[in-house]
DNA sequence: CTAAACCTTGCCGCCGACGTCAAGGCAACC
DNA sequence: GGTTGCCTTGACGTCGGCGGCAAGGTTTAG
């Protein structure tokens, strides 16, 4: 299979398999005249780099999971590498839920106490309109 | 005040002023010599615009506070235009922490079922052993 | 007089995952 | 042989909030 090819089934463009190559998740062979030719498993390859960057992970973060379905597991997930990326990735998430709650709550007082000021004040000038 | 004391009261770089100015932030009065003047209430300016940086705003976003601050407000949030602002930013926050809830679960399950492939996978190995 | 410490404008670098040309080679069909 | 459609490498653009440097003018202190 080509590149287009490639693209295509996996729903992504030439030009990021390209990008994916440059930073060494994927290796295709060459064909005589220089054209990229990928095998069947390098469809999986792909589909689980992008779930994985859907996810938020960074292409470096990616790597050990391709390994490790390169390797012959049936999921990238279950190689030593791949368990400590996500257990680092999930306290990541966890911390930066933790600062999003606090970022939500600082903007929700913020807006009550701004709304809370607008009624005071419309009810002020109500006043001096009687 | 010129620009380098605004800078360290305000906890911040020249540079990052001279950015905010050219983002239509903060417009200082020029001195003979062509130096950036600001007066006191810059100072708060600057700090709102901090503060709100610090909270996930953009400078687009934060625009309409300092003008609501410069209309003579003892706060930036308790202008209409401020309102809307902290409406769509809690709204984009909710949306974002439902989002990296599911995420959240998701690497939870992954991890999960990871462990539990690699201890299965372990007690073959040791009844093979066996 | 000179060094130091301000200030000015302008422009490139950064990060990350690509999009978007540009200029050209290869293959197949009419 | 010309057109179409694939492919190649290379290089610049994107977004945002600055950092950092260059090349120069100003002011103050010694």
């Amino acid at each position: 299979m080509r590149i287009g090819e490639l693209a295509e089934r996996a729903g992504t463009s030439t030009r990021t398999l390209r990008y994916y190559e440059s930073h060494g998740l994927v290796c295709p062979r060459r064909s005589a005249n220089g054209y990229r030719v990928y095998d069947e498993a390098e469809l999986r390859v792909v589909h689980e780099i992008r779930a994985l960057l859907a996810v938020g992970f960074g292409l470096d973060d990616i790597r050990p999971f391709v390994a490790c379905l390169r390797a012959g597991n049936s999921s990238g997930d279950v190689c030593p590498d791949s368990v400590a990326v996500l257990r680092r990735k999930l306290a990541e998430v966890d911390d930066y839920l933790d600062r999003l709650g606090a970022v939500r709550h600082q903007l929700h007082d913020q807006l009550a106490r701004a709304i809370a000021h607008r009624e005071e004040t419309c009810l002020r000038t109500r006043n001096r309109a009687d």
